[in-house]
DNA sequence: AAAGCGTGGAT
DNA sequence: TATCCAAGCTT
């Protein structure tokens, strides 16, 4: 399968199956700035987070914050409040950080360089606020990416691994489109997280479901490669032993 | 390169 | 109940 038709086939399930009516998706206007701010606000409390946790976090974000003026000027203690309970703390001051850095200039800055500055935004943030925000040509590799591609092309390994997070790179890059990069960007992370989850994959409707290289070895349950058992550390004992000899008993009773 | 960071959901 | 993991980034 060429990289021209998998994008075709996974924006054709997007037309029809993908999630267009998420919180960060809608109810905006064409204000300047308003969806970029939107999507990386939306992209950082995504961090290792369930859409369904974040998404009240950031209505009541969107509604305190309508905006990256309002963001920036907030204390840092407001905004560490109303981010109480989503964790990663350290998300919610960076966030601020970034509010502010971003504040003082013209416009939201649309090159990875830029995004990369910025504290809390690495590559695949960056990928996706670039994507999705500015129909812009950069891959991202998020969990839901890494799912698919292991599968598709039966890639064995922990992501975590560097050799196995570069491959996988390489490969989101490859399939990346240049055109409908954002509605393409949305579908591969809808495909991950509807269709291709970690337990009970859907692949009977799947789009990739001729070519996913898991499916027709019928090992998709093995893929992404579970992370080792980490090996237990080994510890060294030396025991003393002691023993009652016979001869104690011989001694003579007090 | 590997570990730390938070909380809630799924198995 | 325990374990793994989720729209990752930073040091």
């Amino acid at each position: 399968m060429t990289p021209l038709t998998f994008q075709q086939n996974i924006l054709a399930w997007f037309d029809q199956y993908g999630r267009k009516d998420l919180p960060w998706q809608q109810n905006f206007t064409a204000t300047k700035d308003e969806k970029p701010y939107r999507v990386w606000l939306s992209e950082i409390m995504l961090q290792q987070t369930q859409v369904a946790t974040a998404t009240p976090y950031f209505n009541t974000f969107i509604e305190k914050f309508p905006d990256m003026t309002s963001l920036a000027n907030a204390p840092v203690d407001e905004v560490l409040h109303l981010w109480s309970g989503l964790g990663y703390y350290a998300r919610a001051r960076n966030l601020h950080k970034t509010a502010q850095m971003i504040a003082e200039r013209e416009s939201f800055p649309d090159t990875l360089d830029e995004l990369l500055e910025l504290p809390g935004i690495g590559l695949s943030t960056a990928g996706a606020i670039l994507s999705i925000a500015f129909n812009k040509s950069q891959p991202i590799l998020d969990g839901n990416v890494k799912r698919v591609l292991t599968r598709f092309k039966a890639i064995a390994g922990h992501p975590s691994n560097s050799a196995v997070n570069k491959e996988l790179w390489a490969l989101s890059r490859q399939l990346t489109p240049i055109a409908r990069v954002a509605d393409y960007t949305q579908a591969i992370m809808d495909l991950g997280a509807t269709l291709c989850t970690r337990s009970k994959p859907a692949c009977h409707i799947c789009p990739l479901k001729t070519a996913c290289l898991a499916r027709l070895g019928g090992n998709v349950a093995s893929f992404p490669t579970p992370k080792s058992a980490k090996a237990l550390p080994i510890k060294q004992l030396v025991f003393l032993l002691l023993t009652v000899r016979r001869f104690f008993c011989l001694l003579p009773q007090i």
